[in-house]
DNA sequence: AGGAGTTTGTGAACGTGAGAACAAACCGGC
DNA sequence: GCCGGTTTGTTCTCACGTTCACAAACTCCT
């Protein structure tokens, strides 16, 4: 089950180090735009706002790219995490429900500079249909199985409301993505073998609600 | 340093059990809108779309609400999880960075039904000024400390350009806000006491692509 | 060449979180 | 009042994540 080749590179990444590297990526992606050629695994850490031990530990599962003594090279240690993480090639993404926040995504810089490509903007609202966002046409929904298997989608983004996440995301599964980036408030069931990842703003501030609580409440000043 | 009285409820909540209370307050007042006036853990663990016994364990920290022998009461516990969190009261907020996600943000229904009040949209943009959002006025940045005071703000959203972000967090800490949310792609630096959450939307999507690599080079088919 | 100084990579200790399992507590029927 | 069935609250164990601390490995200077 866990035989591997000898040549490919450290296996089984722990999942709180993989979230990790993608803002390690971007520490050093700022200090390439410095000038900055080398660096320690305390500068780093500093930049990604970690622990430095934590830092080396979790590069450590990446392999041996540091030097004792010296640091790391900020470029080759970019590209091998990148490398890792897999957005040294494009990733075609869909985006289904171009309202308020589908807008604000469609024209996020952030898909293009960091590895995606968002082929389509998709919405099940005829009255949107031939709309221009970002430069992207939005298209009916329905034309998600023949945009997906064209372009080889495999991440698909949902921004709809939360009553039509759950038909959009089976839809999705079913034309064959395997990726969801869930922005609508609910639960998603899918098949196994398909990763979904949640972004709640609510959840978030409630989070930040409750500490905020604990502040005024344990120090009546 | 840990003396309470005995009246107010247990202490010390996991913050991996703080992070999941939202989804059970959630999964409640879902039904609670079904109609539905009782449920057992293992019901509202499918709703929520956790294991029944951590769900279990989650709502022991707070006390003992259920009934051995027939479940929760919905009403009750969603009350109870709702003071807890502390989103009983209202929370006022403030968006700064009013552009693309800014917008989106505005336009968010989630923030008043879920206990938080949008007090200001804040520019820096003077190009903005005067420009209504969602029935609200865009008012310069400047104006924040007055509004926050004013208000008694103790949260603030951040939507404005990565380099830019550490400036406005240095500004709403210095007039009090001690929880801000950061849509901005930057770590950011603040004072012991404030709480910064971050949603980051491309390192959401690397999290995906990594495993989604993992995919497709684990299984040669 | 060797030693002082620096920084990585990792083993080991500690803390937190997840899940299984079960006793305690409750309900309804008789 | 008691008994069988049900569901909670909690204990125990294991896995995962974080942090410390240090030997190994490198550079630079003499
Ligand atoms: N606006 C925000 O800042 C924000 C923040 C966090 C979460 N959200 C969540 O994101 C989702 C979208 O928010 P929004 O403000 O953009 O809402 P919106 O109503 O402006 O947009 C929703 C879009 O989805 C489309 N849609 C509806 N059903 C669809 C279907 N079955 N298939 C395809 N498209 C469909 C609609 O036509 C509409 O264009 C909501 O679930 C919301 O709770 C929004
Ligand atoms: N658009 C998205 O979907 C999305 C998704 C994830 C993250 N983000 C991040 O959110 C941030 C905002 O994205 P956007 O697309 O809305 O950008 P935007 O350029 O459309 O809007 C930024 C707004 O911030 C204002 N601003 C700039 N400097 C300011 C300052 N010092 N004080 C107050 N306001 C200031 C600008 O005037 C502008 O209105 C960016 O950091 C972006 O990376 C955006």
């Amino acid at each position: 089950m866990t035989s591997r080749t000898p040549t490919d590179s450290a296996r089984d990444i722990p999942e709180a180090t993989v979230a990790r590297l993608p803002v390690y990526l971007r520490a050093l992606t700022s200090l390439t735009e410095q000038g900055i050629a080398t660096c320690s695994s305390e500068e780093l850490a500093t930049a990604a706002g970690v622990n430095s031990a934590k830092l080396r530990k979790d590069l450590s599962y990446l392999g041996s790219y540091g030097t004792r003594g010296v640091g790391y090279d900020v470029d080759y240690l970019r590209y091998q995490i990148a490398r890792e993480i897999g957005v040294t090639q494009d990733w075609p993404v869909v985006i289904v429900g171009i309202g308020n926040l589908g807008h604000a995504l469609a024209n996020f810089s952030g898909f293009r500079s960091r590895g995606f490509r968002v082929v389509a903007l998709l919405d099940a609202d005829p009255a949107r249909k031939g709309e221009e966002v970002a430069g992207i046409e939005v298209r009916p929904f329905d034309e998600i199985d023949t945009i997906v298997r064209e372009n080889g989608v495999a991440i698909g983004v949902i921004a709809t409301p939360a009553h039509a996440a759950q038909d959009v995301a089976d839809r999705m599964v079913a034309c064959g993505i395997s990726s969801i980036l869930n922005f609508a408030p609910t639960v998603l069931t899918v098949p196994p073998g398909v990763d979904v990842r949640k972004v709640d703003l609510s959840i978030e501030l409630q989070i930040l609600a409750y500490h905020e609580q604990r502040k005024a409440h344990g120090e009546p000043l």
